[in-house]
DNA sequence: TTACGTAATGTAATTATATTACAAAATTGT
DNA sequence: ACAATTTTGTAATATAATTACATTACGTAA
């Protein structure tokens, strides 16, 4: 099996557009408004694969353009999130965005601890053992969050 | 299936007992020291099967006795989840202890997002697969987290 | 169109969570 | 007893997230 990992080569272009237009469509299924801080957070976040931290987002987007506090990040985070077009790196309080092309609510993430990068798995065995775990204790499952904590193959390896 | 949250007439001193001989058992197999910051933390955690935020833990400590500070609480907490007895609840900033006779680092759990309450799981399938999924996917698993968040048989019920 | 109610955004301040830096005390090995 | 190491104590700070409220945009019904 290929590394989960994205290639030091791959077009990131592809992801970065192919992820805003599906938010795009996302929102516009779900009657979500879908506005400019959104829009620049989600962008903030798919300049690469790795977690980062509300306050890293801030950032980036105040490098450029027209400034954003924290709180405003935050709630594009959470609006994003409920869209499940991010998902938030429970290990490292830090966010990602989704890389699953279907809705994305139990997400299933494999974070680098030395690289800080993040894979995502859609595995169905975890979900189905996951719904089926919950059933079986009676728990109302709102979200089942799977994180992986450990070394990537290019960390490993180095 | 009876639930896995604590029924309300259990004996929780019972808990409370059977935790801090085991956590002194591990301490001492671990060839790790078990002072008294870490006694007092385990023993505010296990007041009762909810997840406590590390201030609150505090706030607990400091009804009685000498006062500790938030640093010494969070020393207390690392230790104590190196050991495996205590796991951090990722999903709200906040800790359990581990109700797990064996080794825990791959903690599963249920968090009821109403009362707080925690349950934990030793799913052996769950553990099986998260096994199997990091190595297939070449990933060093240093940490498997899963924690399903919604609400307990109570809290659905009323 | 205007007036109104509601939702989204902006701004400031605050609260909550966690860590750093360093001093003091206890512990361990020689 | 002494130095080296580890643990504990204390203060300060850094990082993460939320609250409170003002302002603006947006839908909608008179």
């Amino acid at each position: 099996m290929a590394s989960l990992f994205p290639d030091i080569k791959h077009q990131h272009r592809n992801c970065i557009e192919s992820a805003i237009s599906r938010a795009f469509r996302l929102a516009e299924d779900n009657g979500k408004k879908f506005g400019a801080n959104q829009v620049r957070v989600l962008e903030a976040l798919l300049q690469d694969h790795k977690a980062v931290s509300a306050y890293d987002i801030v950032d980036r987007i105040n490098d450029t353009g027209k400034r954003l506090q924290a709180v405003q990040v935050y709630r594009a985070l959470d609006s994003l999130m409920e869209l499940g077009l991010v998902h938030r790196v429970q290990s490292a309080n830090a966010y990602i965005a989704c890389t699953i092309e279907d809705e994305c609510r139990n997400p299933q993430l494999l974070f680098c601890s030395s690289c800080k990068r993040v894979a995502e798995l859609a595995s169905e065995s975890i979900s189905a053992l996951i719904s089926k775990t919950a059933k079986q204790s009676h728990f109302k499952l709102e979200q089942g969050l799977v994180e992986l904590v450990g070394l990537c193959p290019d960390c490993v390896d180095a």
